[in-house]
RNA sequence: GGAGGGGUAGCGAAGAGGCUAAACGCGGCAGACUGUAAAUCUGCUCCCAUCGGGUUCGGCGGUUCGAAACCGUCCCCCUCCA
């Protein structure tokens, strides 16, 4: 087996988990935020700094690698890791998601779906089997099954439709994949606000068998609630022995609402794209830098942060970088709110491991991002 | 001194009698962003106000039912010639 997950210490109150996922480049305690480095570059931040804002496991993109420079160029270094200079763990999603996200151009069937190139327009087909394929070329440590990931108010009709088919493509996936010792295949749960679907779809992956279980289809544009709602229901339906990964997540509450809902895993593109959109997540809530309050304080991003950011610069000078649109300041800003995230779990798994999650949860709550 | 061109909102720049409080760009001020087609997108940006009202297109004076636009005059700016 690719990996191992411990379940080292459930919250007495809340049942929230905290365990350690071995990986064959790293072990990682859980919960774990993972920023995304879709084109084997999590943006604007060398590997040094990742490693520093990490905990050493990170997401690349089946999709855009295929496109650009192509899977076989990334395998010739030794897949993404030694492509992009990373010694880390990695992990990568299917290019499921990138089928949702242009869905005005996309064609789905049973064998796969068709849909035209972002940059140039061409069609282009992938199916469960090139994506597998793809992602043993990229050699992460733990690659996800091809999913299709419906908008959450699609009909009924609709989700069962393309839930069936997802679990299909799933078996098809395990059934292409190469290296199971070395690279874990997970299984997304799809089914959308329905939970007869949600649960159908657990038990149908479950008897494929997988290591470990994502959960799709969420921060898809539907409310909060609707998200909780969910993640609630699944609480108790996931596998237990087995790593769930919440993907796409990435807000502090939200954050905090998936680990009290037993979420193990999430990774997201919030933190390092409101940075680049001049927005801080911080322990006194959302900074805007780029907002004209800020332009003479001269204190810290984040005055609880001690990350090299908030201790080396001020508020007005990453303001002023915004504003003259120097890029250090995405850079920066990048920085430090990953760095933010990592604080973050890592409160997290104290608390969890302290039986004091609920408290931390309401502080998180009240205090931070959102 | 002569000939031509021009002065429009914070800046640049359209507009050449009513559809114009005035396109568009920049700048400015906010907002959004959740398995990255995103250093992006959206809104606001003369003044006061909730409807609505009040002042504008170098100055002044005209023509007209109506002028940023037409006429006169003055003031500035640019180019060329002496």
């Amino acid at each position: 087996m690719a990996i191992r997950f411990e379940l080292i210490h459930q919250d007495k109150e809340t049942g929230a988990r905290y365990g350690i996922l071995h990986t064959p480049h790293g072990s990682f305690e859980t919960p774990i935020f993972m920023p995304v480095g879709t084109q084997a570059t999590v943006k604007t931040l060398d590997v040094d700094e990742i490693k520093e804002v990490s905990q050493g496991l990170i997401l690349g993109n089946t999709y855009h690698l295929w496109l650009q420079p192509g899977d076989e160029i990334v395998k010739d270094h030794g897949g993404i890791r030694g492509f992009m200079n990373w010694d880390g763990a990695l992990l990568t999603d299917s290019g499921g998601f990138q089928v949702f996200s242009l869905s005005k151009i996309r064609k789905i069937t049973e064998d796969g779906v068709t849909f035209r190139h972002h940059l140039n327009g061409s069609l282009l087909h992938l199916t469960p089997e090139d994506s597998i394929k793809i992602q043993n070329n990229l050699g992460a440590d733990i690659i996800m099954s091809f999913d299709e990931c419906p908008p959450f108010h699609s009909s009924y009709e609709y989700h069962k439709e393309s839930l069936e088919r997802t679990i299909r493509w799933a078996k098809r996936g395990k059934e292409v994949h190469e290296n199971p010792d070395s690279q874990a295949l997970f299984g997304i749960v799809q089914g959308g606000p329905y939970k007869d679907l949600r649960l159908h779809s657990i038990e149908e992956l479950k008897k494929i068998d997988f290591p470990g279980y994502s959960i799709g289809g969420l921060s898809v544009g539907e409310t909060k609630d609707e998200m909780y709602e969910i993640l609630e229901f699944l609480k108790d339906k996931m596998p237990e022995e087995k790593p769930r990964y919440l993907m796409g997540v990435g807000s502090p509450d939200d954050i905090i609402m998936g680990v009290e809902n037993g979420i193990d895993m999430f990774d997201c593109v919030l933190p390092t794209r409101i940075a680049r959109h001049g927005s801080a997540m911080t322990s006194v809530g959302k900074v805007v830098i780029k907002n004209k309050t800020y332009e003479n304080d001269l204190g810290p991003l984040d005055p609880n942060c001690d990350c090299k950011v908030c201790k080396n610069y001020s508020r007005s000078y990453l303001r002023h970088l915004f504003k003259a649109k120097e890029m250090l300041g995405l850079r920066l800003v990048s920085y430090h709110n990953l760095y933010f995230l990592k604080t973050l779990m890592k409160d997290i798994r104290e608390a969890i491991k302290n039986d004091r999650f609920s408290e931390f949860k309401d502080k998180v709550l009240k205090e931070y991002y959102r």
